[in-house]
DNA sequence: CAGTTTATGTGAACGATTTCACTTTATTGA
DNA sequence: TCAATAAAGTGAAATCGTTCACATAAACTG
């Protein structure tokens, strides 16, 4: 099951929430379709393959399609994170709204600068140090890399020692697990959210669009 | 030519650059290739689709390519941007190192309420209305939305008539382009950040992993 | 209850990207 | 000057994800 597959499903599953949430009980494959904008065709052969039945008239059924993806998905309440490195960007994030309505929970940051620190706070500011510790006793699996290039790849390490298994990364630096090009033996998957490439990115989108040499949209 | 490629061309030029800083002159196929993550076939490809020649036993020159990448992506000194949105993600990316490194420059922050207007700042912050006004007299081209997503959809339709072309957006909200599926006369592209989704799609890339039903990295 | 409609389900066709595997050419060294 | 070597260059092949188009079945309709 690749990446692109799973973020399609996510993307389902959160449409699926907010159609329910307006109080519509079936929904047809051209719906989700259009919500994520994929073709129709893609949504059933999508659900055809992981044997998610619809109705051949009726469409499908939220409550039991969703109920089916987070099977597929391995669907779990506690989807605890640490954020690490709490300057501007980490603690923008620790109260960024969307992440409990999602039920994702952020359960402490960590700091290298002791001025940083402070566990007065709803979500508490700890040392560095205690990271490894904290990770064990609360069976993290998820954090946030927010701290400067610089520091981003012995964090990215101690983060890895310490058993975390998945990284969403803000720091400028392509971060790849340590075992290299074979199968990392930590297993920890990142993801890279390299805003400074993104609008590079999309300056040269457009310089490409407005010379005709064309890209089309996403 | 498509986003996969623009981005990864990106990225080259990015490389490039860090190469370039470190005193090197020339690199090799599989040099980029491990560095962003693609075989070095792939990279060979895109350049001898672009026309851009390397070696036949050297490899390329580091800055003749640099020109040529410039050349091809229309590379412009001016990367000016504006932020809609100055609360927490808003000012943390005002102030964010990498910007400068790469040539990009916030110019002004927008926000709709007052107590966040202040241009006595290095990045002055203006009043809504203000947007298209200074989008005009500034040739602003690119911006980035970091507003609660209930405002979303408003402030995207005040850029695009301010005559934006690219945005990058940050509110959990899947914005297209007014103009929906046909092409939108505005021609303003969007790429779209969503934090919570990226973290949830962790999470279940995670699950599947470990359960064997397998994802490989990236 | 037969006929029509509407949406799913799916094998086959398609298209785009990527990789393979080989050719070419520049460089080094004997 | 003549191998030997190392890397770019590239047409052909393979792969992968997506779409097409039609078979299928459920639900209305008169």
């Amino acid at each position: 099951m690749n990446k692109e597959l799973i973020l399609r499903l996510t993307k389902y599953k959160r449409i699926l929430s907010k159609l329910k949430a307006l109080g519509l009980e079936r929904v047809f494959s051209n719906n989700l379709g259009d919500a994520i904008g994929v073709s129709p065709a893609l949504v059933r052969k999508d659900f055809s393959n992981l044997n998610l039945p619809g109705n051949k008239r009726g469409g499908y059924n939220i409550d039991e399609l969703t109920e089916r993806l987070d099977r597929v998905l391995g669907y779990d309440e506690n989807q605890n994170v640490i954020i690490v490195g709490c300057g501007r960007i980490g603690t923008a994030l620790m109260r960024f709204d969307e992440f409990h309505h999602e039920g994702i929970r952020i359960k402490a940051g960590f700091d290298a600068s002791p001025e940083n620190v402070d566990n007065s706070t709803e979500i508490p500011v700890y040392p560095l140090e205690k990271l490894p510790e904290f990770v064990k006793e609360n069976d993290i699996r998820v954090g946030i890399i927010a701290v400067p290039d610089s520091a981003a790849s012995q964090v990215f390490d101690l983060m890895v020692s310490a058993g975390i298994k998945g990284i969403l990364n803000f720091a400028a630096v392509e971060l790849k697990c340590a075992g290299g090009d074979k199968d990392c033996p930590a297993n920890c998957t990142v993801h890279n959210v390299n805003i400074g490439l993104e609008i590079e990115h999309l300056f040269y989108q457009l310089n490409l669009t407005e010379s005709g040499i064309g890209c089309e949209d996403t």
